[in-house]
DNA sequence: GCGACAG
DNA sequence: ATCTTGTCGC
């Protein structure tokens, strides 16, 4: 059963972050880490969003893949008036809105999403990703360039498709995966519906020759081009 | 008090 | 995120 992804009443930013990370673990409490998706899966989808100058548009896409041939099937950007300032920790409030245009945008609900942003491996545990997943019910990776919270203890061998893992107060919250040697790791974490275990192996299955997994690496791109 | 701080 | 040239590396 998909969540409400705001607080009651909230309809725009108005300074209090205290309500929304008081609205996050709430939402956090409603995140599924266990695999719960189809098998096989048919198809994924990656989103990304992208901001204007000004900071007042924001555009979304989503790029839908055939999961077996990585073909792509579908592209789609819609532009979405910024409704809030970026402030760490609650990416989700300030992108997800154009996040769940795009994605009814799209003429097919995937099996799987990756989302460019934190799944768990977040303050509260409830990075973009997570919020996303909760917000759609749908089976949901994050995909970061950078660690937001929490450390690893042991060594990433500098080979493809290593990983090692990275924890905050004891508990287990994500993977430093090498996608790409010489590259710096990703940071790979459930969002919703998918196994801590999971996670690093079903990312890998969408790498090609880039640092960034297929569909939130295509997503980039066509966010950041805004049309198309 | 001093850094750190997804996109 | 976005503003930006050349440059190093595969």
């Amino acid at each position: 059963m998909a969540a409400d992804p705001l607080p009651p009443g909230w309809s725009k930013w108005n300074g209090d972050a205290e309500a929304l990370r008081a609205f996050q673990e709430e939402l956090a409490a409603r995140v599924i880490v266990k695999d719960a998706y189809p098998r096989p899966l048919r198809t994924v989808a990656g989103f990304d969003v992208a901001f204007d100058e000004n900071d007042a548009t924001a555009h979304a896409a989503a790029v839908l893949l055939d999961a077996t041939t990585l073909d792509v099937l579908e592209t789609h950007v819609v532009h979405a008036p910024v409704r809030m300032p970026y402030v760490s920790g609650l990416l989700g409030f300030r992108e997800l809105p154009a996040l769940l245009e795009v994605l009814a945008a799209l003429s097919v609900r995937p099996d799987l999403a990756f989302v460019d942003g934190h799944g768990i491996a977040h303050p509260r545990r409830l990075g973009l990703a997570a919020h996303f997943g909760v917000a759609t019910d749908l089976p949901t990776i994050g995909v970061a360039s950078r660690i937001l919270i929490g450390e690893s203890t042991t060594a990433l061998h500098d080979m493809r498709g290593a990983f090692t893992t990275l924890r905050d107060e004891g508990r287990h919250i994500g993977w430093l995966l090498r996608s790409k040697p010489g590259e710096s790791p990703l940071v790979v974490s459930p969002g919703h519906r998918v196994a801590m275990a999971t996670a690093p192996e079903m990312t890998m299955r969408f790498v090609t020759t880039h640092r960034l997994p297929e569909p939130t690496r295509l997503a980039g791109n066509i966010a950041a081009a805004r049309n198309g």
